[in-house]
DNA sequence: ATCACTTAATGAACGGCGTTCACAATAATT
DNA sequence: AATTATTGTGAACGCCGTTCATTAAGTGAT
């Protein structure tokens, strides 16, 4: 039953974007009344945040497949690029993951799955990482794992969000994102390279996403 | 008297977060009734806007100062950090202004404004990465602009908003937010620069914000 | 001074939102 | 069959953005 409800909320998120998930309009989806839902979330709130742990899965089914390169190096610039890709496909996801500053959650068990490599996406890529520190790839200045991987994401992050946020901006003249996404993604990992030049040409510019869903490239709802 | 109203919304974003700005609060502040607000405004979302042109210009009065560093690179530099504190002591204003997307302003007096070196400081910003370019200080390969300006936008504003959306989340174990910028920022200026090394130690840690407001390192409001 | 006329401001309402709560319907247990 | 949990409901509350007919106040011409 919960399940159904967030299939509702999902399917209304995906076509009509974040804003059109109200409980109401929720509710009528499954042809019950408002009211119901509290007997089965707590909140609004509540019902978001499952349906941003949904998304977090997706996340790493996006990622994961990075796993199957076969050095460190190459494993760490793939799951940039599928980062990306994941980002630019499904900006509302992205958007409610990333861009919204939501309550923290402090269910031990979600705070368990964090940090889990085998189901948080950030502990996976933070792994990878190590695993580049561990190789010695990294200048010699450059030890601290978690530092790396968080700037990193914040720089593809940055690139990401930007764009949902004022991508629609035409005052700005932007440049292609990915062309902008690459360049910074190349940038970050040959700095920190103690070797540089070990340049791929590109990220294959496009990968499968794992789950199904209406094809959405979708549009921001502002 | 459109002042009057924008001040006291400027008051309630400030003291309760952008949540907390709505059209009756600020009619009951200066007194008068929720309808008279759209004689002075067709929506809530042009009042929005026009807060946001105000944080624009505090941008810009943030950002200016460096443009007194003697060489192109140290204004680059500059202002790259200048932006980090802007945005990381502004937190509920940098979120309303780049990361909640907004309608494309169409007014054309405004995208003249865009730019303009002189009072958008995108276009500022931009002046002086095409200093750099013309003073021969970056590769070889990388001679647009327009790119350079936006990736470094872009990573600056990855380490601040995600800082921002998910900072309070405390499963992360994240490095302090400065030492991952000032990380991000010297690693992308070194690797644009055609000669690296000429590296400073630090930003300035803080620098003084223009203009006044009750003192807030905002709580950043969910 | 009176009238017409523009402008400023209002009160009441509409529809939508999240949320609450007393109550009805249904299922499970004794 | 009677009692007790569990599920679902309708109506309401207080908030929101927005609209509109109506009043109050100022302005210029006659």
């Amino acid at each position: 039953m919960r399940e159904r409800i967030l299939d509702a909320a999902r399917n209304l998120f995906a076509s009509e974007g974040y804003e059109a998930v109200t409980l109401r309009k929720v509710a009528d989806c499954i042809e019950y009344c408002p009211a119901t839902i509290y007997k089965y979330f707590e909140d609004k709130d509540e019902m978001v945040r499952a349906l941003v742990e949904d998304d977090i899965a997706m996340v790493m089914a996006t990622i994961r497949p990075s796993m199957a390169e076969q050095t460190p190096l190459e494993r760490l610039r793939s799951f940039g690029c599928a980062y990306i890709e994941m980002g630019l496909e499904r900006p509302n996801h992205y958007r409610l993951m990333f861009m919204t500053p939501l309550l923290p959650v402090d269910d031990p068990l979600f705070r368990k799955k964090r940090a889990d490599p085998q189901t948080d996406s950030y502990g996976l890529f933070l792994s990878v990482v190590q695993e580049c520190v561990d190789a010695g790839l990294f200048r010699a200045d450059i030890t601290d794992a978690c530092l790396v991987a968080q700037t990193i994401w914040a720089g593809l992050h940055g690139v990401i969000s930007l764009h949902i946020a004022c991508g629609g901006n035409d005052t700005y003249d932007w440049r292609p994102v990915r062309d902008r996404a690459i360049f910074l993604h190349d940038l970050m990992i040959n700095g920190m390279l103690r070797v540089p030049g070990i340049v791929l040409p590109t990220c294959p510019s496009s990968r499968p996403v794992a789950t199904t869903e209406p094809s959405l490239t979708e549009a921001v709802t502002p």
